[in-house]
Order: C-alpha cells, then sequence, then structure tokens
DNA sequence: AAAATACTTTACGTTTACGTAAACTTTATC
DNA sequence: GATAAAGTTTACGTAAACGTAAAGTATTTT
C-alpha cells in the first residue's frame, strides 16, 4: 500500500536523488516499464519499488545486468513453472552466498578500522603529551627576546 | 610474519584469481609498488596485502580511486604529523557509516530473500499437490490404450 | 499569446577497469 | 644453442553507467 499510484520521472529522481537520465537509462535497459500518456512516461509503484531495489543494489555493488536478471528470473517465477521455480531457489541460494562473503568483508574491515583508529589515537596522545613538555619546557626556561 | 618475502606477478596473480594485466594495471594506478630486478617486477608482502585490500574492497563495491585514497592517506598518516591523523580519524568514520549502511542494505536483502524463497516453496508444494492428485486419478480410472 | 517549465528522443563523449594483440627481452629447460 | 616459458612495454579495444548537448514537443503559468 504506496501512498500513491503514479509518478512522474522528476518525482521518482527527486525522491531517489538521481538523475533523469539515470532513469532513462535504466527503462532502456529493461530494468523499468513506465507506461505512457502520450509521449509522458508514467511511472506505477512498481517501478517505484524497482528503482529502490536498483539504487540497494548498487550500493551493494551489483551491476544493473544482475539486478535485471533477478528481475527477470522473479517475473517468470510468478509465472509458476517448477523449472523457473527451482532456478530461482537455485539463484537465491548463491546470492546468500555472496551475502555471506560480503558480511565477512565487512566484518574484516571493521577490525582493521579498529586498529587502524586506535594507532591513530595513540600517535595523537604521544603528540599532545610532547606539546605539553614543550609548554612545561617553556614556562620553566623562557625563551630569550630579541 | 608472512610465510615468503618476495613474489613475482604471475605467483600473486595465480593466488588471488586475477590475472597479470589486472596486477600490471593496479601497478600503474598507483596502488602497488613493487621493486625491480632488471625489468621484472618484484613484489614484496606488503604489496601482497595490499592486493588483498583491493580485491576485498571491489567486492564491498569500492573504486580502486577510493581504495588508492585510503592507501595514501594511511602512507601519510604513519608520517605521523596532525593533521593527517585526524584526517584519518575523519576518514574512518565517514567509512564505518559507509559499512553501517551495507550493512543495512544486506539485512534488507536477505528479509526480501527470505520472503521470496517461501513464496518458491509454497508454490513448489503446490505444484507437488496436484500432481499427486493426477496420479491418483489416474490409478482409479486407468487411461484408455489405442 | 508569450515565456517558462517539464518532458522527449537522438547521439556523441567520458570514466573505470580491465581484455587483447603485437613485438620484444630475459630466464629456465632440454 | 634452440626453444619454450615467463616477463616486459605499447597501444588499441570494450562494456558499463551514465553525462551532456541539441533540438524538438507538451503543459503550465503569467
Amino acid at each position: 500500500m504506496d501512498i500513491k499510484k503514479t509518478y512522474s520521472i522528476s518525482e521518482l529522481a527527486k525522491e531517489f536523488d538521481v538523475t533523469t537520465r539515470s532513469v532513462r537509462f535504466y527503462e532502456d535497459q529493461g530494468l523499468l516499464h513506465p507506461t505512457r500518456r502520450g509521449q509522458t512516461r508514467i511511472f506505477s509503484s512498481k517501478d517505484r519499488v524497482r528503482l529502490k531495489l536498483i539504487l540497494r543494489g548498487k550500493r551493494m555493488g551489483f551491476s544493473l545486468a544482475e539486478t535485471k536478471e533477478l528481475f527477470d528470473l522473479w517475473d517468470e517465477t510468478l509465472s509458476g513453472n517448477e523449472k523457473q521455480l527451482l532456478l530461482m531457489l537455485d539463484t537465491l541460494a548463491r546470492k546468500r552466498a555472496q551475502l555471506e562473503q560480503q558480511k565477512n568483508d565487512i566484518a574484516q574491515a571493521e577490525m582493521e578500522m579498529d586498529t587502524a583508529e586506535a594507532r591513530c589515537r595513540e600517535a595523537l596522545a604521544e603528540l599532545q603529551k610532547k606539546k605539553r613538555q614543550q609548554k612545561k619546557a617553556n614556562t620553566e626556561e623562557p625563551v630569550e627576546q630579541k
């Protein structure tokens, strides 16, 4: 149950912060299927959902082609023949494996960022200490003025 | 403490399942810094680690340019001036936010894959049921032979 | 009705991340 | 010492994902 039934190209572009060029490109590549009123594109809430999925896919490092494959596969799956259903299950399994890999990668990256941050903070603390010592030295033995 | 001290280009390529072309490209882009013996590249274990990081970055959707920025930043950070250290901390924070977004994306995707899989299995179960009914009908009322 | 705004198609340009081929040198093997 | 194997540079080619400009149409606002 979405708020609205149809959207213009600029509405969608604004909402998801992409250019209209991109939206048209996604249609061109067969990822979106707006209807037309005259020449003008009219996007359904299904298109809106798909755009959201496209962008999430991109953030996850999926190509448009990969995302399109999933869309097409899902559409065919809905038609309901057994072979398609099994193929879909298989694809889902492979995607899950991919996500597992990504989660591992992220976990690794986070750990390394932890140690990197720790080193930074240590180095900063060292610098601060030196600064304080410098200051102290200055007060104890004032600098000569010219 | 790595196993070996130096590596040839093909050793690295084989280990990480990339082409030598890619490795040379990464060097060209300033991501790797092998030394030379004559013309031949000699990669250190530091290069090896970096190659691993490059590839993980790719899986996580990072461009080579982004990864190079991090490498360069880290190298400068080691030199230890305060501004660099603070810049590094800032960058780390931004990367963390990025990883959070990715984790959310992955979690969402997993949920949707759960429901997609459930639907598939339901549809399959439906098909199986129909098949069984068909079979039963066949045994109760045998098919006419010509 | 004139002007501004939103939308359209067509088409060439750009960046990224390599692939691929050619022509050459160095090192290892028989 | 011939030949195969591994490495090198140079350079053109390519797919993906748009950017950008041109030139036209449709709609809305003043």
